[in-house]
Formats: C-alpha cells, structure tokens, sequence
DNA sequence: GGACTGGTAAACACAT
DNA sequence: AATGTGTTTACCAGTC
C-alpha cells in the first residue's frame, strides 16, 4: 500500500515525537472552557498537558474546543469524548474509525479503505486510511481500541501495533501519531475514580513501555517460542476481549508477539490453518453482519480454555505470557432453557470422536470433558463450568504482565453487574438498551430471535431486563428501565432521544389494536410524565427513518405483543447506529445464507434446512485423524 | 515397537 | 488472476 512505503520512509512517529519533545517542539495550549462539560480540575489539568503534533491534524482544527463550543450551543450527546487539549471530538457512534481521509474521494481502493474515517488523522501519511478502530462490545461491555495502522497507537504510554485490541478505559490516553487524546466516559464518578489513577498510570506506563518492549525482544528474541501452535493461537484469542480473532489478525499477534515468527511467512502459517482446522478446540465464528474482511472468526471452545492457560504457564521463560484480555463467555448453557422447545433441532455442532479414536492433546480426559463429549453426541451442547477462566484470573492465579497489560488497575469485568462501577463500561448502562445485537448475530447455534425476552448466548445474560423477569414483560416495565438509565450524569442527557424513540412507540402501539397501550398509564404511575418530543441527536436520515418505521409497523403491526414492539425500537435504534456499514454486503445476511467457506454440500444442506444453526457448523468426517 | 503429540509440507477447494 | 482462507492428507521426529 502507498500509505505504507510512506509511513517506512517518514519512520516511526513515536521516534518523531520524542525527538520534538526533546526539541521543546510539544505544543501545549491551555484548554478553553467547554460549554458542555464542568472543568474539572486535575482531568483538565491533565488534558491540557497533552501534546499536539508539529504536523497538521485535522481533527485538531476541526473539532478544536472554540468551534465546538459555536456548534453546539445546548446539549451534546455522546458516549464518551476524545479530549485534546485544544480540541474534543464527541462519540456518537458506537463504533468510530480513526484515520486519515482518501486524498481523492473518487479514488475507490478496496472496500475497506472506503470506510468513513469518522476521526480524521490526516492528512501526515504517518497516519493509515483505517488506522483503528474503537468500537463498544457489548458481550464485554467495554471500549475497546483495534489497532490497524502500520505505526500503531499508544495506549497509556504502551504502543500497541496492528491486530492488537486494546481496552480503553475512562482516563486512558491514546497516542496517535503524535496527537495525544483522553478517553473520557460521562460517568461523573467513574470519571473521578479514574482521574485519580490517571497519572501514576501513564507514569507507569510510560515506565513500563520501554521495557515490556525490551524484554519481549530480548526473551524470545529469534529464539522459537516454547508453546506449540494450538498454545499460540489460544494465547491470541485469549487477549481479544471479546475472544475471537481472524486469521490474519492471528498471524499478526504471533509474529508480533514472538519475533522468530517474524522472519519467516508461508510455513508456520500454514501450520497455524492446519492446526485451526484439526483442532477441536478452535471453533469457528461468523463475522457479525456488515463486518468487513475475509474469513471467519476463531473462537476456543470454552473446555479448553483451561487447557491453554495452563499451558500458557508452563513457559521455561520468566517473562510472563501477554495478558487476556478476553472476557470469559463461558456460558453458553442450553440447558434446561426455553431454546430447546423453541428451536428446531439442531445439528451436532462438533465433529465426530469415534470410541476408537483416543483424544490426541495429550490432556488427561477429565470427567468433565468426557461427559461433555457424551452430551455432544446426544445431540446437546453443554457447556461444562461457568466462569472458569475469569475465576482463574480473578484469583490471580495467572498474573499478567503488568507491564503489558493496558488496564492493570480496573477490576476484571468478568460479571456485567460490575460494570456499574467499571469504568471501561460507562455507557453500557445506556447502550445496552439500545444496542441489541441482532440475534442472527450471535456466535451460537439456536434459535434466539423467537425467544423473549433475549438471552445473549456469549454471557447467558438477559437482554432486556437488567434482572430475570417474568417474561413477556409489560411495555410500561421496559420503558421504565428505558427511563431509568441515563448519560447525564456524565456531560449530557440522552433522555430526550430515548424519549423519541419510545415515543415512536406510542404512536405506533396506538395505531393497532394491540392490547390497550399501557404507555400513559401504567408508566405514568410508576414515573412521573416526562417533557415528550425533544428529539435531538442521534438523528437518523431518512431512510433509515423508513427503515425504522417499516420495521416499527412490521413487528407491532403484526399483532407481536409489547415485548416485540420495544424490541423493534431497539433494533431499529441499532440500524440506525450501524447505518454506514449496513448497507455493506455480508456472509451472512437476514435474509439470505451465503454458504459457509469450507462446508461442504451436505452441510449446507443442513443449514438450509435449519436457518438458526448455521454457525459453527463444522463437517464430521470421521476419517479425519484427529491432530489434537 | 506402538501410540501419541506436534510440526511441516502440500494439494485442493473456495472466497475475496 | 492473485491472494487469502480453510480442509485434508501425508509424513516425520520426539516422547512416553
């Protein structure tokens, strides 16, 4: 790519930086008062400290304080912020990428490159088209910052180069060539929480970058690594939070986390495909819809998670392998659940392990395993422990290194009713009412979209309710939840748009002959009447407007109860979000199933034949000798 | 020596 | 057409 031999003849920025630095180059410019947001004292103290490239920026310019504050000259809505020093950028979206802009928009490059930059880099080259991506998981409830550009991003000091995913926290503070930027949620005292260990953890970090960087190379320098392939591609996974990662982003964790693979391409990556494919413990995962890239996701069946870990701390080398990042969903549990009555049946997600056929990872078979294998062959996934890995963690029984670990200090989410107090996960008491993943989403077989309300098969919580409910739950009892969350304790209310949509709800319920809608009445009993229809931002054009409407008409007006109808709010919220990839085409579609890479024709059969399972559908052949 | 594990190479099909 | 991804087979070396 161009962008590429650019950024090699410009160099490392991070070098750049620290040169200007040197030079007394670093820009630092008191920040002016934001409208929005209260000063507040050592955050803005600390905000104003960060530095400003040499080089233009042009989301310096663009979204500097001053014309913020023309811009908006009431309330701002937004997940979070970027504070720069002299400048904000405000998270509307959940998912942002940070770039640089095509040079010529009519240049069309791959589709990847043509997507939106919503955070503008450019135009320095040192910057890449898509140079990352910071997006909201919602199986982990966190902030979480991929990295793709060549040069890479720091996070709290510690570069993290392509295929890294980094979560962020309120507090964190991104580097990007040059142009430092905190990461701020709207929790007013997660925020304060955080600042308080803003500084000694950049310090620290800082500290720590050098180092971490050193010993890495030093330690496995060229030297092979001593974990097998299988142990390799475990400890990659493991450190996404959302413990999925593609191929390439495989490739590019090992080689960057063990140089020997650095050198050499073709033959060890081949090797790490041979042992994804053998591997019963590897499983793969579509890409949710509208995501972009080759290939499927690779995810490791959670009974052998323990498996990796374990071999992960067998390492003869004293350096610490790198951290999970992964937030267990180690409950994938069917059992005793509605699913069973309300999906059809479903194929044995696994291939075949004849009698005869011994277990190949040299593990001993553990009750546990074994039993599981007998429920697989019976036909029922049973996941066999909960929270396995997270209790591991949570115990420090596997310490990470702390001098690769981004986030050292916060409490490990490994249960979202943590998150309240985490700080990665500020916006998710909002966002999860509103972002519901499309249950064709999932990375788990079954029939979930029939099922109310949802139960997100990564961590086995209910969607809609914050607690079990008796299902279906009355529409007054969600818009009281829908009334009960707010950003505005941060810098801005959301109400107000919340209040649009369930508005559109009123509206829409009123227009059928669905059971006498309880929105004025139940609701005004248990909450006082709020101000209706101060519609703001996020606004959705206009077409997703009809798209939102037909969806609207389409579940409520198909006589679907009230369950239905909220649920159509909140998808209709998440087209809305996802409007400038939705239009992308997908491998897997609503509508239509493409076919599955690798699957054979019988397989595909299976699929069409039942919709719900198409994931994770791997094709027996028991002549296959198991590798593992 | 046989069973097993892990690594390597390669052919092939399919998707992008 | 080239490249990436995924599956499968074959073979080898080391270990138990």
């Amino acid at each position: 790519m161009a962008s590429h031999k650019l950024e090699n003849d410009s160099g490392s920025y991070s070098e750049n930086e620290e040169n200007k630095e040197e030079l007394g180059l670093k820009k630092q410019k008191k920040t002016e008062p934001e409208a929005d947001v209260q000063p507040n004292g050592r955050l803005e103290s600390r905000i104003s400290k960060l530095t400003v490239p040499s080089h233009e920026m042009r989301i310096v310019e663009d979204y500097s304080n001053k014309k913020n504050a023309e811009r908006h000259s009431g309330e701002i809505q937004a997940y979070a912020k970027f504070a720069g020093s002299t400048w904000t950028y405000y998270v509307k979206k959940i998912r942002l990428i940070l770039g640089r802009e095509p040079a010529n928009q009519s240049l069309k490059g791959k589709e990847e490159d043509n997507e939106e930059v919503d955070m503008n880099f450019g135009p320095s080259k040192v910057v890449s088209r898509k140079h990352a991506v910071v997006e909201y998981n919602m199986q982990g409830q966190t902030w979480n910052c991929t990295i793709y550009g060549r040069n890479g991003v720091k996070v709290d000091g510690k570069l993290y180069k392509p295929g890294e995913v980094v979560r962020l926290s309120s507090g964190s503070v991104l580097d990007v060539a040059g142009l430092q930027m905190m990461f701020v949620l709207p929790n007013a005292s997660e925020q304060t929480i955080t600042e308080e260990k803003v500084g000694e953890e950049m310090e620290e970090a800082e500290k720590s970058e050098e180092s971490s960087v050193t010993i890495e190379n030093n330690v496995y320098d060229n030297r092979k690594p001593p974990y097998s392939y299988s142990v390799m591609i475990a400890q990659a996974i493991l450190s996404s939070p959302d413990c999925m990662m593609t191929l390439s982003n495989i490739y590019n964790w090992i080689s960057t986390h063990y140089p020997y693979y650095r050198t050499t391409k073709s033959g060890w990556q081949n090797s790490i495909r041979h042992n994804l494919s053998l591997n019963k413990a590897f499983r793969k995962v579509p890409r949710k819809s509208g995501e972009q890239g080759k290939g499927m996701k690779w995810s490791i069946e959670p009974e052998f998670r323990e498996e990796f870990i374990a071999k992960t701390k067998k390492t003869p080398y004293k350096k610490t392998p790198p951290p999970f990042l992964c937030t267990p969903p180690f409950t994938l549990k069917r059992e005793n659940s509605d699913h069973e009555h309300t999906s059809p049946p479903i194929p044995t997600p696994v291939r075949n392990q004849s009698p005869s056929t011994p277990k190949r990872d040299g593990s001993p078979m553990t009750e546990e395993t074994h039993s599981e294998s007998k429920d697989r062959e019976g036909g029922s996934y049973k996941t066999p422990t909960r929270a396995v890995l997270s209790d591991i963690i949570a115990s420090q029984d596997y310490s990470p290194d702390p001098s690769t670990i981004s986030q050292p200090k916060n409490p490990a989410s490994a249960s979202p009713a943590t998150n309240a107090a985490y700080s990665t996960s500020s916006p998710a008491p909002f966002w999860k009412y509103v972002a519901v993943p499309n249950p064709h989403d999932w990375p788990h077989v079954g029939s979930y979209d029939t099922i109310s309300p949802y139960r997100n098969p990564l961590n086995n919580h209910m969607v809609y309710s914050q607690l079990p409910q008796p299902s279906p739950r009355k529409i007054d009892e969600q818009m009281h939840d829908l009334q009960g969350v707010d950003l505005a304790n941060g810098f801005e209310g959301i109400s107000s748009w919340r209040e649009s949509m369930v508005q559109k709800l009123r509206t829409a319920n009123s227009g059928t002959s669905a059971p006498a809608s309880p929105l004025g009445t139940s609701t005004s009993q248990a909450n006082p009447p709020r101000p209706w229809g101060s519609v703001s931002e996020p606004i959705p054009n206009r077409s997703a407007e009809v798209e939102n409407k037909q969806q609207l008409e389409t579940s409520v007006g198909a006589g679907k109860d009230n369950d239905h109808a909220v649920r159509a709010i909140l998808d209709a919220s998440v087209s809305m979000e996802k409007q400038p990839t939705a239009q992308q085409p997908s491998e897997f579609t609503q509508t239509g199933q493409a076919r599955q890479p690798g699957l054979g024709a019988t397989a595909q059969a299976n699929i069409e034949e039942h919709p719900s399972a198409q994931h994770y559908i791997r094709t027996p052949n028991p002549d296959v000798r198991s590798n593992i």
